[in-house]
DNA sequence: CATATTGTGGACTAAACAGTCCAATCACGA
DNA sequence: TCGTGATTGGACTGTTTAGTCCACAATATG
């Protein structure tokens, strides 16, 4: 597993659902986040279909009854696995994503997402983006909990372009909503590709295009650091 | 048989060439046909893991000794169906993708594309794009297929950007083939955020986006049409 | 028309699966 | 220390699954 899924999870803030019990005891949280972690490893590994609750007893040493102690049922498990993989995907990014306020901060991005795909020889695409075409159209729940995993990444892209904007970086007429769109779908089909053809140059191709449509709405004020390429 | 022991051995080696075998009669045709043509079915809307053979049975009308007479096995009916789905959706755009060498042909190919995911609400998603994600990483010859149905897709936008660029009508500095991977990028990630989202807006800013930097590459000859929008 | 090839039906196996249930054990507050 | 609720172990059910096997029917071909 290369987006190392060592991260804490935030079981306070999704649950609030209250679909699924909360521990009471240090134990019990215990018990639960071996459970969320191994499901999340197994998901990454075989697929949202192909995780077995039998894998997950035997990975984590838990009961049968433990699953069901800490979850509804199945579908319950893999919404929380959807949640705890979207943490780390933006865990990992984290210290990138607070400063895409600046072409460089952008560029560093970039470059980082195609780094970690050369590394990965390309395999394993988006860990956010493979759960979509596994699981949209199958549970709406689901769905959901990708949608709102995605919007919390955009998010904070466009956060930074609408500071870009703020400083001047960008034009007066520029969207900060629609270019981060933009963006991410180029990420994420650009992911796609380079998982399907194995070859980590598709992705470094539609960033590259990404960026030169960011660059379109560029503030044409001079002195602007940063433009060649 | 007698000769049990040479039929193991010989499966073992002739199962490289023979994958699944061609009927020999009409009916026989028929039959398998039926079959891959219901397991796309089942594949599409129960995605690849659900299908089950019993699916393919209960909606065929076929036995299970059918399934395995025309099919090798699971795997193989399943790869049989990545090409039938890529058939498919080449052929609903075969009009569109013959006229990709002008910008006004480029524009309807587009807007065709948002025209379908409006149509369907934002469900669905890419049909090849989705199999990806649920097949690439499980059976390396799925990716291959995924692969190859993606290139022969791509490689009409390839070739109309090449035409155009012989025509004079993108700069002579500009590469055809990155052009290309670019904007299937961007098509398969507005495709992926469409689903998510279920909002076809999401397709037609990676869209806009995506000939936006078409036209980075046009020509910047006078009296080209078709350029504003 | 004879017969070899191809196609078909369906019983059968063995494994994997999600989910239920109850009794045993643990941990913590009174 | 006691008791109550949280936690755990694991047997059990019933279903679904991919895949095998063999006998029978249809069809082509000489």
């Amino acid at each position: 597993m290369v987006w190392s899924l060592d991260c804490q999870v935030q079981s306070d803030y999704f649950s609030l659902m209250r679909e699924s019990k909360v521990p009471a005891t240090g134990r019990g949280r215990a018990t639960r986040e071996r459970i969320l972690q191994a499901a999340a490893e197994l998901v990454a590994e075989k697929g949202a279909a192909g995780m077995s609750l039998d894998d997950v007893r035997a990975r984590t040493g838990a009961s049968r009854s433990q699953l069901y102690h800490y979850f509804e049922d199945r579908d319950d498990l893999v919404r929380k696995v959807i949640d705890v993989t979207t943490n780390v995907v933006i865990d990992v990014q984290a210290g990138l994503l607070k400063h895409l306020d600046s072409w460089a901060g952008i560029d560093r991005w970039f470059d980082a997402l195609v780094e970690l795909q050369v590394d990965r020889q390309g395999c394993g695409g988006c860990p956010i983006g493979s759960l979509a075409g596994q699981l949209a159209e199958r549970d709406s729940g689901a769905r959901a909990a990708i949608a709102a995993g995605l919007d919390r990444w955009e998010t904070h892209l466009r956060d930074g372009l609408a500071r870009m904007k703020a400083l001047g970086k960008l034009r007066h007429d520029a969207d900060p909503s629609a270019l981060a769109t933009a963006t991410m779908a180029s990420i994420q089909g650009g992911l796609l590709l380079t998982q399907v053809r194995r070859d980590a140059c598709q992705l470094r191709i539609a960033l590259d295009a990404a960026r030169a449509n960011l660059r379109l709405s560029a503030s044409s004020r001079p002195n602007q650091k940063g433009d060649a390429r």
